[in-house]
DNA sequence: GTCTATAAACAGATAGAC
DNA sequence: GTCTATCTGTTTATAGAC
């Protein structure tokens, strides 16, 4: 597989790559019937016939689009994976909770590289077409299930149940939003752009409600 | 203004509604370059050229139809302002919290007819177009405005502090994440819809989360 | 006001020269 | 492999009959 971030590249791997990286971009910003195959190939600096050479056409480099964020995410993944294998404390498991959240933060929010990757999903989430599939259970599903897990090492409550598949959906939701509703934050924060600095802020209130949450179930209400 | 849900409508206030209803549908399922004039059209029972005359094109539909959002919400929102405006206890304050939560399960989660609303605005946020500003000052702005404003009676914390501000988006944004991410719920709920029962379920774990929230404020941390 | 026909621009896919 | 030219279908907008 020819993709970016390999020590050489062909002539060819270079345009199927640019391609790719155009893809993701404008699929992400625009959606995918609001991009066209002319301004993927401007910007990738290819001409328009080699998307059908590389990809068999548009949709075939949607496809691929999606392939490749998943096998991304994965090999980032694979560690932290290793990580949730071993038979963690609650305390340890509430510790990785609280990194899990930080980390989506850093992948959804922070707005830099990745933020293509992030709408790109997002996008494939809310309007599911044919590459929904391989984002769902490439990526979406096994990161939900993995906190599902944690979330039982942490606080005894079975990970698959309803209860608290939802509460772990809810944990990403509070976070995602700040991606989805991109502009509508910046003007209520008068802030002008979301970076490390506000991703920060940001992680530290998700953060604390995780707490919140933790201690709810170590101090039974009232 | 000729709207659906007036006592009488001429033909022409019914080609319009007509039209308004189907492009809000549409709009908000497919995304503006999703949708053609001609689907809208045929959904609507109208013909084509009725969209250039009674909106002077596919760009005047699309912003009626944020426009008539907005009207809706106004509408519906105003009695809930003025029950904000008399100052509350605490406690009011607190249930006042959680109404607003389910209110929102309510508008952006359970399926029925305004779900094609919530999805409108769900695009509109997270692609700003022409139509973005209205959304926002007319919608999305007031109401958030409105629940930092409850959170201060509350908590005590200041209403426009930058953590309240966060604090409120991802309240509402654990919640809006099950619209967004719909497809993906369905599938590792195994639900089959998004209903009132799972609503329900939804607004009860949402407004424990809330409860959390506050019951870590009124006992402070160890 | 409604409807049809058509114009003008644009889409994605493809054939063939290099 | 790359690039250009072109085909075919579809888009929105519009002109004009009714």
């Amino acid at each position: 597989m020819s993709q970016p971030g390999q020590i050489y590249q062909s002539p060819a791997e270079q345009t199927r790559a640019a391609l790719l990286r155009a893809g993701l971009r404008l699929f992400g910003r625009k959606g995918y019937e609001g991009t066209s195959t002319r301004e993927i190939a401007a910007l990738a600096r290819a001409n328009i016939g080699s998307i059908a050479y590389h990809f068999g056409g548009k949709e075939g480099l949607h496809l691929a689009c999606a392939d490749f964020i998943v096998e991304t995410i994965q090999s980032i993944a694979r560690p932290a994976l290793a990580e949730v294998a071993a038979v963690a404390t609650p305390e340890d498991a509430a510790a990785g909770l609280k990194r899990s959240v930080e980390r989506i933060v850093g992948f959804f929010v922070a707005s830099p590289e990745v933020g293509d990757f992030a709408q790109f999903i997002l996008r494939e989430l809310s309007v599911p077409g044919p590459a929904f599939e391989r984002i769902y259970s490439g990526a979406i599903q096994p990161t939900h299930a993995r906190l599902c897990h944690i979330w039982e090492q942490a606080t005894g409550e079975p990970a698959e149940s309803e209860a608290t598949r939802i509460r772990m959906f809810m944990m990403i939701g509070q976070v995602v939003y700040f991606r989805i509703a991109r502009e509508a934050v910046l003007r209520r924060m008068e802030w002008t752009d979301i970076g490390l600095d506000e991703a920060r802020i940001i992680a530290d209130i998700a953060v604390g409600n995780l707490d919140a949450l933790l201690t709810q179930r170590k101090e039974p209400p009232r």
